[in-house]
DNA sequence: ATGTCAATTAATATCGATATTTTACCTAGG
DNA sequence: CCTAGGTAAAATATCGATATTAATTGACAT
């Protein structure tokens, strides 16, 4: 079973690895914590040892994937502490990030804000993995006339590592009473209207709910 | 001629490697922007080809090499934005680490960051190399009581970019000026006396002052 | 001259095999 | 019965060779 989705050509067995190997940490088919053995992805992904560890590698980066020098890799492990850290500093981060965008944000910028946003409501009835996807185009799609690429190279990345807990949480009765769509239209009408203010404190409370809601589904201290 | 130090017997040959690239990217042994040729950086640094390529993803991590999918690596580049960027998101997330950390700091906090302000003092006098990591040590012991490792290491990231700035820049007339080891003696005395405001304040200014500096210093826009 | 395409060259990416560690296990001595 | 030490098994790390891919050169037609 190749995990590896060739369909549209890979460009090379990292990335493939790299990607594969993402997407399986972020869903939680490989959990937190858990020892990542190269032969054992490397036949699971069908392809070379080097791949692997060059995609672990790479994963370093994220924050994803732990490396212990001489013993291999590991995922990154989870924890409440671990998950409070990254609210916090997206918080701050994207704050920062979406204030500037939106100050200086260009007409042009406007029109892919509007159309990430159209985009993600039409793929709310698709499957999980297409929202996901125009979810977080969205959000970084708010932040990215930023003007500093470090910045949002952040931002993503804590993007990412939140996903893994929203996985990880099951989905609890708190959650289904907000309504999502309806803050994200929050953020988005107060961007384009330029109202920084507005958009950074309507961001940082859809993040602040979420992470309220994350916290209370975990077990661990 | 054999670039990693094996006097203390390295762990891994990847980690030599990443160390040894390190150094080399920092210190401009390796220029911003330069293209990384896999089969010079393996003679030069005497080892195969696999722990170069997994040291360049590991420092792919520290942003001080990018990798282009397919044709290599380079060292990143460096430019005046880029610079102001990192002095805006130190600024920012060294503030908030200081402030944590200082409010934190246990006695036995206070004991290690008397002493690593010690021997940096001491090392003033010692070879270059020397007197760097007593700095950087300092500056970490100075946030490290803030409770996020993840902030750490960002913070950790950034002081290292920064490094390679101040070799990328010649040594001017402003900068003789300063009376550093007084800006962090200032540091020191405030973090020491839980003074968060007054320690953050010192910081930034202390950064701020050297950001200044290094502005003028570049050519490139 | 100049731009395009093909053949050549160079460099990257990847594989398969081997050397080193680390881990697990098992036995002998206290 | 427990610990220390030493082996066997497993896994990591590394090497050397090869397959792929990108860059370069030069001939040819425009």
């Amino acid at each position: 079973m190749n995990m590896i989705d060739n369909s549209g050509k890979e460009t090379s067995a990292t990335r493939g690895a790299y990607l594969a190997l993402r997407e399986m940490i972020l869903l939680g088919k490989l959990p937190a914590g858990q020892k990542l053995k190269i032969e054992q992805l490397r036949s699971m992904l069908n392809t070379g040892a080097s791949p692997v560890r060059e995609a672990l590698s790479l994963l370093t980066s994220d924050m994803l994937v732990e490396r212990i020098d001489q013993r291999g890799f590991r995922a990154a492990p989870a924890s409440k502490a671990n998950f409070e850290e990254i609210l916090t500093l997206r918080c701050v981060l994207e704050g920062m990030a979406l204030r500037q965008s939106v100050t200086n944000g260009s007409p042009e910028w406007e029109e892919r804000l509007i159309l990430s946003h159209h985009r993600m409501n039409r793929a709310a009835s698709q499957d999980t993995a297409t929202f996901e996807d125009a979810h977080k185009t969205f959000h970084m799609t708010l932040i990215d006339s930023c003007g500093s690429p470090m910045l949002e190279r952040y931002c993503s990345q804590l993007y990412d590592l939140n996903i893994r807990y929203r996985y990880l949480a099951a989905v609890s009765d708190t959650y289904q009473k907000r309504d999502i769509p309806a803050e994200h239209q929050q953020i988005l009408d107060a961007a384009v209207k330029h109202d920084a203010d507005a958009a950074v404190e309507h961001l940082l409370s859809h993040y602040r709910l979420t992470g309220e809601y994350l916290t209370n589904q975990m077990s661990d201290p």
